[in-house]
DNA sequence: GCTTGACTTCAAGTTTACTTGATTGCTTAT
DNA sequence: ATAAGCAATCAAGTAAACTTGAAGTCAAGC
């Protein structure tokens, strides 16, 4: 059972986004003190970090959400849930196809410039 | 030299958001009819894509602001824009490996529950 | 016993990137 | 001539995800 503070130097989530994201329902079942403290537990570290690579994937906190709500409906809910992650995927595997595609584009004006200098350099040897 | 609604047609982008854009400064040199209307040529509408493509990898306003600005400075800042296309590529680059890396644990959440698919079968047959 | 540091809650503020609404102008079809 | 369609400007509004500020609690150290 550790603190907020050791939760944000594992995970580096500053502690008012690791309120805030309990506070929207993204994190379940944490736990408290007698002083009313947070108290994570390795079940609610996973459950951070599993937030984090869904937030870092372009998941928007209302699906999550939804996501959590489902969990805590219990086992009847595995497909569902299932379906959302195999859906996130699709979706991943479409960003990051969309950016090898936008990137094909920077590295082509990166070409022009490689052709401006040298022509650029070329102007100078006539000097 | 095309209106504002052939250029919505073209790209996707809403009428607004061109507007947007231009205010912005993220657009260079569009022209205007007699009525004050926006006329785009070619490369207008290039810049749009660009910017287009720019956005779609994460690239704030303020930096695109910064690369039109120095653009209009003339060829002087070629240096300076190729190397932040080259800084930008470099993010691009750390974006589709963070996606990756997190891609994994989606599809390890997945594989967890293709297994407990297995076991609830197995329950199933005990029945 | 009092300060310091780490927590708590709650409301309000911030940032980014648009989007919408209100009003007006011009040109074409009825 | 009047409505429809496309355009313009400008200010204001929106959405999402945090972030910050204010005010209070509590245990440990001096």
């Amino acid at each position: 059972m550790i603190s907020i503070k050791e939760v944000t130097e594992i995970t580096g989530l500053p502690a008012p986004t690791l309120r805030y994201y309990e506070k929207e329902g993204l994190l379940p079942h944490v736990k408290r003190d007698e002083g009313g403290k947070r108290l994570y537990d390795d079940e609610d570290l996973s459950w951070v970090q599993f937030v984090t690579a869904l937030r870092a994937t372009g998941m928007p906190i209302a699906q999550i959400q939804q996501y959590v709500y489902l969990y805590k409906e219990g086992d009847t809910t595995i497909p569902e849930r299932k379906q959302m992650m195999l859906q996130h995927k699709k979706e991943i595997e479409r960003s990051i196809k969309e950016l090898y595609l936008n990137l094909d584009k920077i590295n082509y004006k990166l070409a022009l410039y490689d052709v401006m200098e040298t022509q650029l350099n070329r102007e100078e040897l006539k000097f």
